[in-house]
RNA sequence: GGCGCGGUAGCAAAGUGGUUAUGCAGCGGAUUGCAAAUCCGUCUACGUCGGUUCGAUUCCGGCCCGCGCCUCCA
């Protein structure tokens, strides 16, 4: 039985996990900032992070997964005054919908969501402990800075040199900086904008304070893993690090994953391109039974380390393949009672999503699996397709319902709603009659409307959304 | 300028120093009243130039091309 191994961008190499606790893991997630919808690229790195956290419990470790909510920020406070709303109403909406979105990504929930704004006085501790090390000072405009060049290991996890740096050369920096790099670890309060009272004045938390408290007051100020995008290496997660193991004196994380982009063209898909698409607008393009495990297989079939390309040929794409899937369980029904775990598929499947998580392999021996059902009409093997698919968060919709879909049917032109068992029982007494002119007919009705039908050895008929 | 990632067949995507990845699409066959589904078979591969090697897509080096981070960003 092979055991995992985690790719960890802090040494940049694929290691055996090592859990601090055995049998138990911390994962912490930088989680969205509420002020809008998540795109489908931030829908990537959640849907990655879902896996890691169903793949680390599939194989016994008792997760305890932790994902945050950032409230307090420019952005929010931008958006909510364009909008003439408080804040409050913003986010708490926000989060509602982020909640949905999840859901039809067949996304856990996180066993803690801390949110910013109700971790403050953490933060104001965390941020006391770094000014009495002398790794913080407060600016000449009141802000608290972190200084960077008193952290011995900055930039070690993004494998950069300070002097390498290119401060300031894209944005103007703020004067009050002793060094360009520094990042703020607490604004001073302007007039109008939310505030919180503290020993260095009223203000509100910089950005990457929050995780550094949230993360170490619900995982402790050693954890397993700590995962985001990409982009979140720096300046983000060095900062995280900088401002942890400063303040504890500690390593903060054992592994750092990162996932990569999902790219519109060639180009990472982000806001500030305003070249994304939200999650909710890709779901609702699809069927509305099959759309959110279709947009989850196409997000998680590539490897997590890859760049993918969001195109509408790759979600088509997608969606053919997890219908051949539901189609092999509507044929032969899993049977009941344990699936047997020892099969040489299923060692080839634990030993794929063992090496880093390995989707595009385990999917591979699942289509194995697929082909082997279709073969054989194992009820046994069947159970052992869902059970595995079932690790990772898939395959676990009724085949028969995932495949009708959630067919809106409408005769075509006159918008008129057909009923397809009405026509198929129909066809079933033109066919006995052997009036097959007829019964074509109805088929290509049908086809027209979206409907494939299937003939069944005993003379029963099937239908599903094309 | 610094740091990093990648270039695999129509599309997508793994992996390996010598033996079929896999999927979608296509094509042929079996099956079907016709279809669909399924099964069987099948066609295009490893950016480029060198090096190491009995042998490289797979290791090493140069080059070309693409992308990312260095600002908020998943």
């Amino acid at each position: 039985m092979s055991s995992l191994a985690i790719y960890n961008t802090l040494t940049r190499r694929k290691e055996p996990f090592v859990p601090l606790v055995p049998g138990k893991v911390g994962l912490y997630v930088c989680g969205p900032t509420v002020y809008d919808f998540i795109h489908v690229g931030n829908a990537r790195t959640f849907s990655v992070f879902d896996l890691v956290v169903r793949w680390l419990r599939s194989s016994g470790y008792a997760v305890t997964y932790v994902r945050n909510i950032t409230d307090v920020d420019d952005k929010i406070m931008d958006r909510a005054r364009s909008r003439g709303e408080p804040i409050e109403a913003l986010t708490e909406r926000t989060v509602a919908a982020f909640a949905e979105d999840c859901a039809r990504l067949n996304l856990l929930a996180p066993d803690s969501e801390p949110r910013a704004t109700r971790y403050i006085g953490p933060m104001l501790e965390l941020i006391g402990v770094l000014e009495s090390k002398g790794l913080a000072y407060r600016g000449a405009n009141a802000d608290v800075y972190f200084s960077v060049r008193d952290f011995p290991g900055y930039g070690k996890l993004s494998r950069r040199n300070l002097d390498d740096l290119r401060a300031g050369e894209r944005v103007a920096v703020e004067a009050a900086k002793r060094d360009p790099l520094d990042f703020v670890l607490w604004k001073a309060a302007k007039p109008g904008e939310p505030s919180w009272p503290s020993v260095f004045g009223a203000g509100r938390p910089g950005w990457h304070i929050e995780c550094s408290a949230m993360s170490c007051r619900e995982l402790g100020e050693t954890f397993d893993i700590h995962g985001g995008g990409w982009d979140l290496q720096f300046p983000h997660h060095e900062n995280e690090i900088a401002q942890s193991e400063g303040a504890h004196e500690k390593p903060f994380v054992n592994v750092w994953m990162h996932s990569a982009f999902l790219n519109m063209g060639d180009e990472k898909m982000s806001k500030s391109l305003c070249n994304f698409f939200t999650t909710r607008e890709v779901i609702e393009s699809l069927d509305p039974v099959q759309g959110g495990e279709q947009l989850r297989f196409f997000l998680l079939r590539g490897h997590y380390r890859s760049e993918l390309a969001f195109t509408r040929e790759l979600l088509e794409d997608a969606g053919n393949t997890l219908r051949g899937f539901y189609t092999a369980l509507r044929e032969v029904p899993p049977g009941e009672g344990e699936a047997d775990r020892s099969h040489p598929l299923a060692a080839r499947f634990r030993d794929a999503m063992n090496d880093d998580f390995d989707t595009p392999v385990a999917f591979a021996v699942l289509h194995e699996l697929r082909a082997e059902v279709n073969r054989t009409r194992s009820p046994a093997l069947a159970g052992l397709l869902k059970a595995l698919g079932g690790t990772i968060g898939f395959l676990q919709a009724d085949p028969e319902a995932f495949l009708k879909g959630g067919v809106s049917i409408d005769a075509g032109k006159g918008g008129a709603t057909i009923d397809v068992d009405a026509l198929v029982a129909e066809r079933a007494a033109a066919k006995r009659a052997r009036d097959f002119a007829r019964a074509d007919a109805i088929r290509a009705q049908l086809d027209s409307a979206g409907i494939v039908l299937e003939d069944k050895p005993g003379g029963a008929t099937e239908w599903r959304k094309k």
